[in-house]
DNA sequence: CATATTCATACTAGGCAAGTCGGAATTACG
DNA sequence: CGTAATTCCGACTTGCCTAGTATGAATATG
């Protein structure tokens, strides 16, 4: 159930150009990118090369050149990315609606292993295809926002006991907010 | 996020077993399951052998022997399966539960993209660690009996536009007897 | 012209997925 | 006992994919 290392690579270069929109920084280098985000230099240039291909990037050349965001935010939507770069969301083939392909069980309509998967899949797609880098960049700038400006000693975190809490995750950020 | 074929074919394998328990057909030997799963019998062995070795099947040795499940269905999460097979759940590193590790990315707390894989991953895992292999086999099962049972003309498929519509999910199954 | 940058292709090293092979050990049956 | 069926178990193969690197051309600035 992995994201490629290209996968992740794209995905935060993206929203890291997001952000860059936001702040009107304009075009930023692809040695800018790879040192900020701590990636190695070539293999982003050619992450980005396929970004620019699929149109979610466009490039200025040439000194002082770069790259930005070529569409709109909000149009991009995370699942497509994935696609783009790492293939179906789905966990296996038989169970994917994008990429379907037939396996090899005898009978694949009471399949109980595709029907769960079914599920899995459409829950990835809830959430990849639902939320925008809009969405995304969004709430990453409001939770660093939030968290710059809290006094840091009542922030304090319970020892980080688990690493997927829902509570530290995209949703709970994006909804506890239209809550309140 | 893809299941690799040996997890597929060790799910596919242990519901098989499961419903065998249900009918007690007792142990049940590699190659009849191979040939019954259509799967390569060697790879078949392999991972039963792991599976073994992780205690979900057990086994008896020499002519007229097999395998069969060695635990309860409802002792066995199908998300500790992928697990054992595939690794991880979640798409990333550092969106991981029970395989934490720290990425790249300069600030992880406000990671956009580390916020989003953690919904995903706990999407995930709300499906893969919430239902069992009792739930799978039941379902399963339900569905087989209830689609030999119905008129074959009335049930007649809506061309089958979709690969992955939520409504010939597990949970749909699942639910909708409930409901009923 | 020097320098900074993207564009584009080709290449590589290593790992891992998906299997296969070969034989030893175990058990049932005649 | 001998033979057939079966699991056990490590070693091996094959090929593709991941994660990069290398090289140079093209483009733009000053």
């Amino acid at each position: 159930m992995k994201l490629t290392k290209r996968g992740e690579y794209a995905l935060r270069t993206l929203i890291r150009l997001g952000i860059a929109k936001r702040m009107e920084e304009g075009v930023i280098s692809v040695s800018s990118l790879a040192l900020q985000e701590k990636l190695p230099f070539k293999f982003l240039e050619a992450i980005l090369f396929e970004l620019r291909g699929a149109g979610y990037v466009e490039s200025v050349r040439g000194k002082y050149g770069g790259t930005r965001l070529a569409k709109p935010m909000d149009s991009i939507k995370m699942g497509d990315v994935v696609r783009l770069i790492d293939g179906k969301l789905a966990p296996i083939g038989c169970a994917s609606e994008t990429e379907y392909e037939k396996c090899t069980c005898p009978d694949e309509i009471h399949c109980g292993l595709r029907m769960l998967m079914i599920d899995v899949r459409n829950a990835i797609a809830n959430i990849l295809d639902r939320y925008t880098l809009k969405d995304v960049v969004d709430v990453t700038l409001r939770k660093q926002e939030r968290d710059s400006a809290a006094n840091p000693k009542t922030r304090k975190k319970r020892a980080e006991a688990r690493h997927a809490d829902p509570a530290d995750g995209f949703l709970a950020e994006l909804l506890g907010s239209k809550i309140a």
